[in-house]
DNA sequence: ATTATCTATAGATCTATAGATAATGC
DNA sequence: ATTATCTATAGATCTATAGATAATGC
């Protein structure tokens, strides 16, 4: 009972955040119970609405770690990179965020689009900054340019949500890495196609 | 109480089947409850466990059906379209079949991915079969038209199951209608790249 | 003193079953 | 006779709150 000898109370937010994370992008906003969420967190289930106001609110917060972790990554891309490598270096980012991404397509999907919050606080913000970066990087419309940028969300997400041998199945190859190399190489090419440029162009400025 | 008067079971079968889809696609398996889904079916919660044993069944039953209808739209594909316009037809089919699709994409980002029974007997034939078709048609190796199919189903799930706000901020235009047209078009363009042929290519052959 | 955590639980909700009854069709 | 449907409800869950208590930090 009450507080936890020597942890602070920070480091417990911090892990609910991270088993929240996993355990809504398993089982979905309502088959998460706070129970099973407190105990990948090493607390109890009163704790959770004690630190983040009720269920909801917890959602709320894993979802704006994930956009706040998004949009942190944007400028980290410019770089003299092929286009194919950028592709394949946010591809990487993806896969090491599956959890948290897929608790965002779960989220889209489930309230059939973004909620307006997200849609315009998030979304708007994100998809015109990548577009501008891009057009400005390639030297190309920076309509094409978001046009290329939505349909390769799109196409990471679904991908990197999906398991690898669902993937296996779709591209007809026996293991995860074929797997991933033909993903990475689709969209390198459909990429470069819809900007016009080649899979190899490389920016013309770092900015 | 008791049956009701010139009513075929089969018909309140096939009611709470169209309600269940309706009910599933907006909140999901957890969140739509027999209640619900009963009172839109126009009968009491007890008789769906009657029909379809429980809430489980029910929710297979309906998946099944997508199935089953994405399965007979294939062979309706053939003809002398251009690549464009089978890439339209099939987005319009995709459109009138918005709630389905729908539960099946929140289906598989709720498991995890396709479950075996749904990846085994579904997918991978679906698969095969469009590649086959398509491969054939346009006279392309069938990897080359796996992949492309694999890549558009994927857009066109996403892009129909997205609300038409959504996608008019994707693609920064103001109406619906061209939010559509933006999305036929780069999809056109996609698939045909990934082919290897024009966007106006007509089949080979009508098999 | 205040804060963070625990235990216990009230209240809400939801599924699936049991038992009653009305329509159907042999 | 059989089948499809309804009413009522037991049992299972799950969230959020109330009240108790142990650690922290001024």
């Amino acid at each position: 009972m009450g507080r936890i000898k020597g942890r602070k109370p920070e480091e417990t937010r911090e892990a609910v955040l991270v088993a929240a994370t996993a355990t809504f992008a398993e089982r979905g906003f309502s088959n998460a119970t706070l129970g099973m969420i407190a105990g990948r967190a090493g607390v109890t289930a009163a704790t959770l609405p004690y630190h983040f106001g009720d269920k909801q609110g917890l959602y709320d917060a894993v979802v704006d770690a994930v956009y706040r972790d998004l949009v942190a990554f944007g400028p980290t891309l410019g770089g003299t990179k092929s286009f194919a490598q950028v592709v394949d270096a946010v591809y990487a980012w993806a896969e090491e965020r599956r959890d948290g991404i897929r608790v965002i397509l779960r989220s889209i999907i489930e309230t059939g689009g973004l909620d307006t919050r997200v849609r315009e606080l998030r979304m708007g913000p994100v998809l015109d900054g990548m577009s501008r970066l891009i057009g400005s990087h390639y030297g190309v419309a920076v309509e094409k340019a978001r046009e290329m940028v939505v349909t390769l969300t799109h196409l990471v997400m679904r991908f990197v949500t999906n398991r690898p041998e669902d993937n296996c199945v779709a591209f007809g190859v026996k293991t995860a890495e074929q797997a991933r190399a033909c993903i990475v190489d689709v969209m390198a090419r459909v990429g470069a196609d819809l900007l016009g440029i080649s899979p190899d162009a490389r920016g013309a400025k770092a900015d």
